[in-house]
DNA sequence: ACCGCCGGGTGCC
DNA sequence: ACCGCCGGGTGCC
C-alpha cells in the first residue's frame, strides 16, 4: 500500500490515534443534570417540537393557472403548499408544488390570502392532497389539512372564518378521504387524516416498535454470504461475509428504490402517489448499523477492494509480477507490518511531497497510462530494467492477459455470480466511461483495456478513528496491493481535485469536510464525483442545521454509505439527515420525510409505521453483539462476570464520611424546606460528589467552596467566579466532556453565561456567523464574545499535598490486596483500573510504586501521542510491559482497545450505568480470549450503595434505544432523595 | 339607456 | 373555461 499522509507537526511526529471519544456526544450541560449522568442522553434544544402539532381540520380550496406550470399531479396525490411573498401580483401567494417539487398552480387568491397569513405566522402547517380533478386544464380541487399546536388553533379558525371559509373538522374528514382511498386503492397509502389521539402510543410502546424495526432485519439476501476479494488478508467472520454480500448488492442493485413502481411506462410512488417517466435512482448503499465491535471497518474496507466499478473485485498481484513490472521499491518503502506509529510521516518524507503526486506505485497499477506520461519523473530505479521495457512489460501484461484476470477473478470471489455483476461490466464507472469517449488520457481513472480501477472511495469519520482506519487497512490489505489512500488532513492536504481523483481512497475528518465547504470554492472534496462516499460513526450528521452535516449532504456520491452503531438515537428526527444523505426521493425534503413518516409514526399511525418499517428494513442491515448467525452467536466472547465487592470504611474514615454527610444532610433539607432543591441542584450534585470522593479516598475531597449561598444575581464577579468554578469542577469530575459543536473533546474551553461549555475556536465561529443575534446552540440563549470566561486551565491538576506522607484508604487496600493476590496466581495477568476521578488515579499510583507494579495511564487530559503510547505498552505482551492500566472511566472512545486486560476494578460507580458498561468492553470485545472478570468497589451504607439502587432503576427503565425520555423533576427529586438517605 | 341584454374576448398569482 | 367576468354594442313588440 501507498500511503500518503499530509498533516500538521503533531501528526507528523505521530499519526496513530486511538479513539478518544465517542458517540453521545449531543448536549452536555455544564452542571451535568441527574439524568444526564445518569444516560437518559441527550435533550438537544430542537427548534419547535413538530411532534407535538394536532389536525385542526380540513378544508377544499382551488388550484388555478394549471396551464401555466409543468407540474404534473395524479389523483389523491399529495402537493406541498409553498409561501411566495415575493410574487409581483400578490404578495399573498401560495404555490402548489407535487413530490418532485415540480410547481402545479396556486391556491386560489382569496383562499391564499387566508393562508398566507397562517403559514408566515407559523400558526399552522398546511398540507394538501388533489382528490379528483388532477387532470383538469385550469383548476383542480386541494383537499387541505392544517396542523399545529392546539393552542393555535383558534387563531386559525378565526382566520379563516374572516374569509368566509370553515374547517371541518378531523373526524368528518378522515371518514370522507378513507372513501376516496379505498376508490384508490392501496392500502396503506390513503391520507386519511388519522383521528388524534385515538392510536396514540406510549413512548414505551413506540420504543418497542422501534426496536421490531430491526427484528426481520435477519431474513432473505441479508443472510447470503460472499467472499471477500483476495486482497483482503484477513478472513472475514460469517457476519462479516453477509454485511459484504448485503453490501455489494446494495452497491449494485437495479432495482426500483422503496415505495416506487412502475405501471404502465410511468414510475409511481406509492406514498405521495406521485409518478413520473423518468426512473428514480435507487440508493446504492445504506446504513451499516452494526453494534461496535462486529467490524463495520473491516467490511467497509471489503465492500471498497472486492466491488470497484460495479461488482469486479481486485484481482491480487504476485509481488513478483509487480517488482517486475513496476520499480517501486525505491521510491516508496514497502510498509512494514508492525512498524512503530510514525510510519506515515516518514512515508511522507520518503516520497517527497512534489513527487508524490506521480509515484509509481500509486499511478502505476490503476493508470498505466499516466505512469508512462511521467516516468522521468519516477522511474529512479536504476537497478531495474530500462524504462523502455517495463513499459512494455506492462502493455504485455495488460493486454495479453485479460482471461487470466478474470479466472482469478472468479477464484477469488463470488460477486460474479450476482447478476448485477454483469450489468456492471457493461457499465464502467463515471469517470472511465468519460475517458473511453474522449480517448484522453488527462484525469484518473484511465485505464487500458480491462484493467481495472477502484474508483475514488472518500471516508469521513471524526478525527479520533481516523488513524484507527489507516491501521485497519493496513492490518487487512493484501501487502501486494497497491492501494493509494489520501489521507486528507492538515495544513498541507492539497486542494488539486486531480490529486484526489487519482486516489482509491481518500480519507478526511468531519471537521475538515465543513472547514473546506466553509471556505467556499476550496472544497476539492466538492468538486469531485465519488464512486463512493462512506460516512463513518454517521450520526454525527444527525443535526440537520450543523455546517458539517449541510457539507456532507452536498457531497456528489454515486453510492453511499453510513457506518453507526446508533442509527436511532434519539429520535426519528435523527433518520432525516440520513436519508436526506442517501437521497432517498421524497424523503430528501424534511416536509415530506415529516409528512409521511415522521409525524404519522409519532401519532401512532399504523400505516406510518409499516412505511417506516419496510423503509428501514430495505436500507439498513443491523446486528447486535447478541444477533445469531445460522443460530450461532456473531460474537462468541469469553465470559464476564461482574462482582460487587463491599468496602467496610475504617472508623476514622467513617467518622469524617458521616461528618460530612450530616452537614450535606442538613443543607439539602434546607433546600427541601424551600422547596428550591432543583435551583441548587448543582450545590446538591457538589456535595454528593464530596461524598463519593470520601468513599474513595480522603485527598480527593478538596475543599469545594461551598457555593450554597450564592444568589443568582451576584455581581459580575461572584458570577464569573461561579462559572469557573462549574467549568472546574466537572472538567475534573472525571467526565470527559465534549463540545457540542464539533463533537470532539474540548479544546480550549469556555464557558457562556449560561453555563454550557465550548471549544474557544467553536463557539467564536457560531457567534462571528451569527453576528449580533447569536445563540447559545445548547440552550438558545444569547451569547457573545464578551461573556465567555475561559478556564485557567493550568490549575486543574496542580494541587497537590506537598510533603504529606502517603495514607492509603479502605477501597485503596482492598485494590491493592486484590492486585497482589492476582499477581501471585499470575504475574502476566493484566489490570484495568478504571475512575471517574483522575485524581484518585494518581494517587493510586503511589501504592503501584510502592509494590512494583508496571502501569500505564489513560485520561482525558493526554495527547494523542500520550495515548497511543500508553495503549501501546499496555497492549503489549513483552516482558516489563505494564499490567495495570490507570483508567479515567470516559477516557478513550468506541475505538479504545485494551483486550490485554482480563480484569477489571471500577473505583466507584458511574451515575449512568451504560458508561460502566462501555467502560468493560474496553477489554470485553473482539479479541478478547481470557474470561473478563469485572470487581465493583462499593463502600457498604453509603452514597455508592444508592447509586447502585439507582442504576437499577434506570436499567429497567433503559432497556432500549428509546428509553431516553425527559426524567422529571419529581423523579430527580426522588433520585436526590434516595441518594442521600433522606 | 345614469338601464338591461347580447355575445365576443378572455382567463393564476 | 360546456364557466364567470369584463366591457363594448346595442336598444319596443
Amino acid at each position: 500500500m501507498a500511503w500518503r499522509f499530509m498533516s500538521n507537526f503533531e501528526w507528523e511526529l505521530d499519526p496513530d490515534i486511538y479513539g478518544d471519544r465517542h458517540y453521545n456526544a449531543f448536549t452536555r450541560e455544564f452542571y451535568p443534570s441527574l439524568e444526564d449522568l445518569m444516560g437518559s442522553d441527550a435533550t438537544m434544544v430542537t427548534e419547535e417540537d413538530t411532534d407535538s402539532a394536532i389536525l385542526f381540520g380540513t378544508l377544499r380550496g382551488n388550484v388555478v393557472g394549471l396551464r401555466y406550470y409543468t407540474g404534473v399531479v395524479n389523483n389523491n396525490e399529495m402537493v406541498a403548499l409553498q409561501r411566495e411573498p415575493n410574487n409581483a401580483y400578490d404578495k399573498n401567494a401560495v404555490k402548489v408544488n407535487n413530490a418532485n417539487g415540480d410547481q402545479v398552480g396556486h391556491i386560489k387568491k382569496e383562499l391564499a390570502a387566508s393562508l398566507a397569513y397562517i403559514m408566515d405566522n407559523k400558526l399552522a402547517v398546511v398540507e394538501g392532497v388533489v382528490p379528483s380533478g388532477a387532470k383538469n386544464t385550469f383548476t383542480m380541487p386541494v383537499q387541505l389539512s392544517f396542523w399545529g399546536k392546539a393552542e393555535n388553533k383558534q387563531a386559525v379558525l378565526d382566520r379563516l372564518n374572516m374569509q368566509g371559509f370553515n374547517l371541518a373538522p378531523p373526524g368528518k374528514i378522515s371518514e370522507f378521504s378513507v372513501g376516496t382511498s379505498k376508490k384508490y386503492g392501496k392500502a396503506g397509502t390513503s391520507y386519511s387524516a388519522p383521528v388524534h389521539a385515538a392510536v396514540q402510543m406510549t413512548t414505551e410502546q413506540l420504543k418497542t416498535e422501534f426496536d421490531k424495526l430491526f427484528e426481520d432485519l435477519k431474513e432473505d439476501d441479508k443472510t447470503r454470504e460472499v467472499e471477500a476479494a483476495k486482497a483482503v488478508v484477513t478472513p472475514l467472520l460469517p457476519h462479516q461475509k453477509q454485511a459484504l454480500a448485503w453490501m455489494i448488492s446494495r452497491e449494485n442493485n437495479k432495482e426500483l428504490p422503496p415505495f416506487w413502481e412502475e405501471r404502465e411506462n410511468y414510475f409511481y410512488n406509492t406514498i405521495t402517489n406521485f409518478a413520473e417517466k423518468t426512473r428514480p435512482e435507487n440508493v446504492l448503499g445504506g446504513i451499516l448499523a452494526d453494534d461496535m465491535g462486529l467490524g463495520k471497518t473491516l467490511t467497509t474496507i471489503a465492500v471498497i477492494l472486492s466491488n470497484f466499478h460495479g461488482g469486479k473485485p481486485l484481482p491480487v498481484r504476485q509481488k513478483s509480477d509487480q517488482l517486475k513490472i513496476f520499480p517501486i521499491k525505491k521510491c516508496v518503502p514497502a510498509v512494514k507490518k508492525d512498524q512503530e506509529a510514525p510510519r506515515i510521516g516518514l512515508q511522507l518524507n520518503a516520497s517527497d511531497t512534489k513527487e508524490s503526486e506521480s509515484l509509481p506505485s500509486q499511478s502505476s497499477r490503476t493508470h498505466p497510462k499516466r505512469a508512462m506520461g511521467k516516468k522521468p519523473k519516477y522511474t529512479v530505479s536504476s537497478d531495474s530494467e530500462p524504462e523502455e521495457q517495463n513499459t512494455e512489460i506492462m502493455e504485455t501484461k495488460v493486454q495479453k492477459t485479460p482471461p487470466a484476470t478474470r479466472k482469478r477473478r472468479k477464484a477469488s470471489c463470488d460477486i460474479q455470480e450476482d447478476k448485477a455483476f454483469a450489468s456492471a461490466l457493461e457499465e464502467p464507472a463515471i469517470s472511465s466511461k468519460k475517458t473511453k469517449k474522449k480517448g484522453v488520457v488527462t484525469i484518473q481513472h484511465k485505464k487500458n483495456e480491462g484493467e481495472e480501477t477502484l474508483g475514488t472511495t472518500l471516508i469521513i469519520c471524526p478525527l479520533s478513528v481516523l488513524s484507527n482506519w489507516i491501521d485497519q487497512f493496513e492490518q487487512h490489505v493484501d501487502p501486494g496491493v497497491h492501494l493509494n489512500i489520501y489521507v486528507y488532513y492538515g495544513s498541507e492536504r492539497s486542494k488539486d481535485p486531480a490529486v484526489l481523483s487519482r486516489q482509491d481512497v481518500v480519507l478526511t475528518t468531519y471537521n475538515i469536510l465543513a472547514s473546506d465547504y466553509g471556505a467556499r470554492g476550496n472544497s476539492p472534496l466538492h468538486k469531485l464525483k465519488w464512486l463512493r462516499v462512506v460516512l463513518d460513526e454517521g450520526h454525527t450528521i444527525r443535526n440537520p442545521n450543523a455546517q458539517q452535516t449541510k457539507a456532507v449532504l452536498d457531497l456528489d456520491a454515486q453510492r453511499r454509505w453510513i457506518l453507526t452503531g446508533t442509527p436511532i438515537q434519539n429520535s426519528l428526527k435523527d433518520l432525516w439527515s440520513l436519508l436526506s444523505f442517501l437521497k432517498l426521493k421524497p424523503f430528501t425534503d424534511r416536509d415530506w420525510w415529516h409528512r409521511t413518516i415522521q409525524r404519522p409514526v409519532t401519532m401512532g399511525d399504523q400505516g406510518g409505521l409499516k412505511r417506516l418499517q419496510s423503509l428501514i428494513n430495505s436500507i439498513t442491515l443491523r446486528r447486535t453483539k447478541t444477533s445469531k448467525v445460522k443460530g450461532k452467536p456473531v460474537l462468541k466472547l469469553p465470559e464476564r462476570k461482574v462482582f460487587i465487592q463491599h468496602i467496610t470504611l475504617t472508623d476514622e474514615e467513617s467518622q469524617m464520611y458521616h461528618s460530612v454527610k450530616n452537614e450535606s444532610i442538613a443543607a439539602v433539607k434546607r433546600y427541601f424546606n424551600d422547596r428550591s432543591v432543583l435551583t441548587h441542584y448543582a450545590d446538591v450534585l457538589g456535595v454528593l460528589l464530596r461524598l463519593r470522593q470520601l468513599c474513595c479516598h480522603p485527598w480527593l475531597c478538596t475543599s469545594v467552596s461551598s457555593s450554597s449561598d450564592t444568589e443568582a444575581n451576584s455581581t459580575p464577579e461572584e458570577l464569573r467566579k461561579k462559572l469557573i468554578e462549574k467549568m472546574k469542577f466537572v472538567l475534573s469530575s472525571g467526565s470527559d466532556e465534549e463540545c457540542a459543536i464539533c463533537l470532539e473533546s474540548l479544546n480550549f474551553p469556555v464557558i457562556t453565561h449560561c453555563a454550557h461549555v465550548f471549544c474557544k475556536p467553536c463557539i467564536c465561529e457560531v457567534i462571528q456567523r451569527e453576528k449580533t443575534n447569536a445563540k447559545c446552540p445548547l440552550c438558545r440563549k444569547e451569547v457573545g464574545l464578551e461573556n465567555l470566561l475561559e478556564c485557567p486551565s493550568e490549575e486543574l491538576d496542580s494541587e497537590k499535598k506537598p510533603g504529606q506522607e502517603w495514607v492509603s484508604s479502605s477501597k485503596v487496600n482492598a485494590l491493592m490486596h486484590a492486585l497482589i493476590k492476582l499477581r501471585k496466581q499470575n504475574p502476566a495477568v493484566k489490570s484495568l483500573i478504571v475512575s471517574q476521578f483522575t485524581k484518585f488515579l494518581t494517587l493510586i499510583e503511589i501504592p503501584l510504586k510502592e509494590s512494583g507494579f508496571a502501569f500505564a495511564r489513560l485520561d482525558g487530559s493526554m495527547t494523542r501521542k500520550q495515548r497511543v503510547r500508553a495503549i501501546q505498552q499496555f497492549q503489549s505482551n513483552a516482558e516489563g510491559s505494564p499490567t495495570i492500566m490507570l483508567l479515567s472511566l470516559k477516557a478513550g472512545g468506541v475505538g479504545l482497545n485494551l483486550t490485554a486486560a482480563s480484569q477489571v476494578f471500577l473505583m466507584d460507580p458511574a451515575w449512568n450505568p451504560a458508561a460502566e458498561d462501555q467502560c468493560f468492553d474496553r477489554c470485553h470485545r473482539l479479541g478478547q480470549k481470557q474470561d473478563v472478570v469485572i470487581t465493583k468497589f462499593i463502600v457498604k451504607n453509603s452514597v455508592e450503595e444508592n447509586m447502585l439502587k439507582i442504576q437499577e432503576k434506570k436499567k429497567e427503565l433503559a432497556t432500549g434505544a428509546f428509553g431516553n425520555k425527559k426524567s422529571s423533576s419529581e423523579t430527580k427529586i426522588n433520585e436526590i432523595k434516595t441518594l442521600m438517605d433522606l
